[in-house]
DNA sequence: CGGTATCCTATGAGATACTG
DNA sequence: CAGTATCTCATAGGATACCG
């Protein structure tokens, strides 16, 4: 295995890292944290409660978190059988550096939405100069 | 305009919310930042300092960053010119939270690691019993 | 140097059908 | 209910060739 490349100063944005981060915050990940940090939750739960997501890419999702370390999946021995999702210790934890990117997208929008306007209007007039 | 769903207690991660987090956190957008943060740099520098980005994805971070008010893109009227890409006072402002997850990830790893080999463990002797 | 244009393939994700 | 298994399509991203 290949060490770091170089003592950088800098952040270390290695590979583990992004791939960790990839499989975090992916498409639906925040979403589910989102409805599991408040209770657990069944599959249809979560289906309902995130009405945009298919059954495939909610399975995925679950399994990626639970490979994590992020969920746990508990079988219930009920009548007929039921299957529980809960947010693990280590996923709560993930809870404040979300909210913070979450705020910092709250507050700059504006900024950005401004910005995408100015940037498109430029490329408009672009080729006509 | 329809306003937010419901007045939830909770997260609300919107469309706009994801859209943006989306390019911003994307694949490459993180490395880019990074080297941009401590000075601006060229096109060809920037691949150096991040030689798996190929020509083709560093254009496109680039100028989603730079229509998202992250980067700007200075033409320097040299010889025989140069483009040099720049860090934005908005862009900036990114940094906190994205420290404050590369430290979440930083400081988790070994956890996740762990719960990894766990999962891949379990998973192999389920069916052979 | 700093790109754009094109082709091509791998992956992501939706729809659908079926199972314990 | 809680999935798995396919099929299919759209997109992301790499390789390559070329341009101002």
């Amino acid at each position: 295995m290949p060490d770091t490349i170089a003592a950088s100063h800098r952040l270390d944005i290695s590979a583990p890292h992004r791939e960790l981060l990839d499989q975090v915050l992916d498409k639906w990940s925040l979403q589910v944290l989102n409805e599991l940090c408040e209770a657990p939750a069944r599959f249809s739960e979560l289906r309902r409660a995130i009405p945009a997501v298919t059954q495939k890419s909610l399975t995925a999702t679950l399994r990626r978190l639970e490979r994590n370390g992020i969920v746990d999946r508990i079988v219930l021995r009920t009548r007929p059988l039921a299957i529980e999702y809960r947010i693990t210790p280590l996923g709560k934890t993930l809870r404040p550096p979300i909210d913070e990117l979450l705020a910092w997208a709250d507050t700059h929008m504006p900024a950005i939405e401004r910005a995408r306007v100015r940037f498109d209007e430029e490329a408009e007039g672009e080729d006509v100069t």
